[in-house]
RNA sequence: GCUGAUGUGGCUCAAUGGCAGAGCAGCUCACUCGUAAUGAGCAGGUUGUCGGUUCGAUUCCGAUCAUCAGCUCCA
């Protein structure tokens, strides 16, 4: 006999070998349907693993992460078994559970077409209606070679090669399917009642873009018919939050066949508010001691041989003229960082100049590949707060922290901050022709940071073979409205390209020392953080970023005249005002004002005109009631001047 | 770059191997109106671009450009 500690702390005793499923059924018929998964001492475990110790169990549901993870696991068992029930010849690669669903990996002569998802669709509703146990069984590493080359599965051969030798390999087999697997699974396919199959598309064998192209199956699934609907609808409303439709449709920016790809136009309101964000970077950066540069968009070849970016970048860099044939070549600047250092070269620095926080509002070109470019997301040109800061290695930790303080308040004052994650990004010692530098440098410049990180108590995670060229980097990620993961601000510490650059200060002792340099943005590109408030706000900005804050809505034309009189005196205290003086009714102009998410609608007929008041109308709240002018106006500043951005509350 | 889909007035979408159509937006006129759509009329298109097949192509074929989703890559 064993005990075993359930939730909440009661202890139960059983017979060794019980299973977590079989504790599950004595506690009661409704959580033996119900559980997905389990922890056994914390650890992740499969409902079919004998328990011959004394242990804490806990039983996980849909509810839990893992609960959640096993059952849309199993549903990718099932769509697997689908498809190959309807196309016997298809190859089967991998198929694990995401962020809100789950895929599988096919390589197939054929493509996946909608009609096809429906057919396969039906094929997994029968597999679920015939209620299929799962069951585990074991295969020596030698055996399971065998039997998947008897099979013609060759990616899982793949996959069971790659395995140490004597390992032991599991499979679970659901009726006339049997695949290779490690995680846990549902114990019978008939929970799985609520799925979807979302998309078909490319995806790369082993994630290896020099490897062959598979066909991809994205679905999800739920226990309840209710819960996929939930989620389908929220897809949904993601969609309309969707910068690239909701961006073009409030006319912030367009793009144009003729300009190209990932060249976006700003329109007259997105161009504002960019310039709203530019000055309100600019002005905070001033205050935290960061001094302006202004450096140029291209420079010869020569300076990104130095830097490192000719042999590292080029592929990312748009490059004028041919080495062969010109005496002299050019290329458009990918990153700010070696002009900045030759600000930093124009005299001989001493301790005493450090820390030295160069800034600029610096617009790159990057030759990005044509596959890449996404609405405001991704784009070939592109503006960015971006810093250098040079400083001693005693100064490297409170600046580095300045830095994140400044990206911190960034993202507070818009609205950002909840929404992001931190991701350490570290080199890959096992892909060197990316980097710069030595084994030794980067244990030195990564060891540096990860303890600031860790001094600082930054809740990162760690991301391999993301780190730039020549350091380690702390990016600040945010998801867009697809669930996609960008990085929106980063901060890097540098030790080489100093060295790279012969920049140097004189210490105290009279020696001449490199200095550490920290690269960092404020806000990370504009475009970005333009298209990331756009699906924040559903394009209802906060007042102090909305291209039009106010919109004048005379009832009659004979109400214009006091309209343009209210319109002077906002706009003399710099409020971004329209009137709409067109014969239209004032719900028609209404409804006009808040499909363009304007924050305030001034109504004013008789009433207003003869009382010298404004029948005040928000965006959020609807009808305010009436306001005298001057009463508006200093409400509406004090809203504007604190960059009030109505998530507090 | 790769896989797939798409491209018709400013926007949303019809249609067809034989004169390209609607709603909204725009313009004109009437209405002068109180918190999400007043009515009538007018105008607007080389169907992304280039080439091919055809008596005839917007439709079929090819190339190209752009857009979208995903992969890979990245701020």
């Amino acid at each position: 006999m064993i005990n075993i500690t359930l939730k909440g702390g009661t202890v139960k005793e059983f017979d060794s070998g019980i299973t977590p499923y079989e504790v599950a059924k004595s506690i009661g018929a409704g959580l033996a349907k119900a559980v997905c998964a389990a922890t056994v001492n914390g650890k992740e475990a499969d409902l079919r693993t004998p328990l011959t110790e004394d242990c804490a169990l806990e039983l996980l549901t849909f509810d839990d992460d893992y609960g959640k993870w096993t059952f849309r696991h199993t549903a990718s068992h099932i769509l697997a078994q689908a498809v190959k029930r309807l196309y016997p010849n298809v190859k089967l690669a991998i198929g694990p559970a995401i962020d809100n669903g789950f895929y599988y990996d096919f390589d197939t002569d054929v493509m996946f077409t909608p009609e096809m998802l429906e057919k396969i669709e039906g094929e997994m509703k029968k597999i679920v209606k015939e209620d299929i146990a799962l069951e585990r069984f074991t295969m020596s590493r030698e055996e399971a070679i065998k039997y998947f080359t008897e099979k013609n599965e060759p990616y899982k051969v793949e996959l069971v090669e790659e395995l140490p030798e004597g390992e032991e390999i599991s499979f679970y087999s659901q009726g006339d399917f049997t695949d290779l697997c490690a995680g846990a699974h549902l114990m019978s396919t008939a929970p799985v009642k609520a799925f979807k199959l979302l998309s078909a598309t490319g995806a790369y064998w082993r994630g290896d873009s020099n490897r062959k192209m598979l066909q991809r199956i994205y679905g999800t699934a739920f226990p309840k018919a209710s819960q996929l609907e939930e989620h389908l609808a929220a897809l949904e409303e993601a969609k309309k939050r969707d910068h690239n439709k909701l961006g073009r449709e409030l006319e912030l920016f367009t793009t144009s066949d003729l300009i190209g790809q990932g060249l976006p136009i700003m329109l007259p309101k997105g161009a504002r508010m960019i310039q709203l964000l530019q000055r309100f970077v600019e002005d905070e950066e001033q205050k935290r001691g960061w001094l302006l540069t202004k450096t140029p968009f291209m420079a010869k070849s020569d300076l990104y041989k130095v830097s490192g970016h000719w042999d590292h970048y080029q592929d990312g860099m748009f490059v004028l003229g041919d080495e062969e044939k010109d005496d002299e070549v050019f290329a458009l600047r990918p990153m700010t960082c070696p002009f900045q250092y030759q600000a930093y070269l124009n005299r001989a620095r001493s301790y005493r100049d450090l820390p030295l926080r160069y800034n600029e509002t610096s617009t790159l070109f990057r030759n990005e590949a044509s596959g890449e470019m996404h609405g405001l997301i991704r784009v070939r040109q592109f503006t960015i707060s971006e810093g250098h800061l040079m400083c001693t290695p005693e100064q490297l930790e409170d600046e580095f922290k300045g830095c994140l303080e400044l990206a911190i308040y960034m993202l507070k004052t818009l609205g950002l901050y909840e929404d992001v994650s931190y991701r350490f990004s570290q080199w890959d010692p096992d892909d060197r022709e990316k980097y710069i530098g030595t084994d030794e440098q980067w244990d030195e410049a990564q060891g540096i940071m990860g303890k600031i990180l860790d001094h600082l108590e930054i809740p990162y995670k760690i991301g391999i073979g993301e780190a730039a060229f020549y350091g380690p980097k702390l990016d600040i990620q945010i998801k867009n409205v697809h669930g996609k993961e960008d990085t929106l601000i980063t901060i890097q510490v540098d030790q080489m390209l100093a060295e790279k650059f012969g920049m140097e200060y004189v210490d105290k002792d009279g020696t001449k020392k490199h200095p550490y340099i920290i690269h960092r943005t404020s806000i990370g590109c504009y475009e970005r953080t333009l298209a990331l408030l756009i699906e924040k706000y559903a394009g209802a900005f906060p007042l102090w970023l909305a291209p039009v804050q106010v919109k004048l809505l005379p009832i009659a034309d004979r109400h214009f005249d006091y309209a343009n009189e209210v319109k002077a005196k906002l706009e003399a205290v710099g409020m971004r005002v329209e009137l709409d003086d067109r014969n239209e009714k004032i719900g028609y102009k209404i409804r006009e004002a808040r499909m363009q998410r304007v924050p305030y609608m001034l109504v004013m007929g008789d009433n207003e005109v003869e009382e010298g008041t404004l029948s005040v109308r928000s965006r959020k709240d609807g009808d305010l009631g009436a306001k005298s002018v001057e009463q508006f106006i200093a409400d509406a500043l004090v809203e504007i001047n604190t960059k009030a951005n109505g998530l507090d509350k």
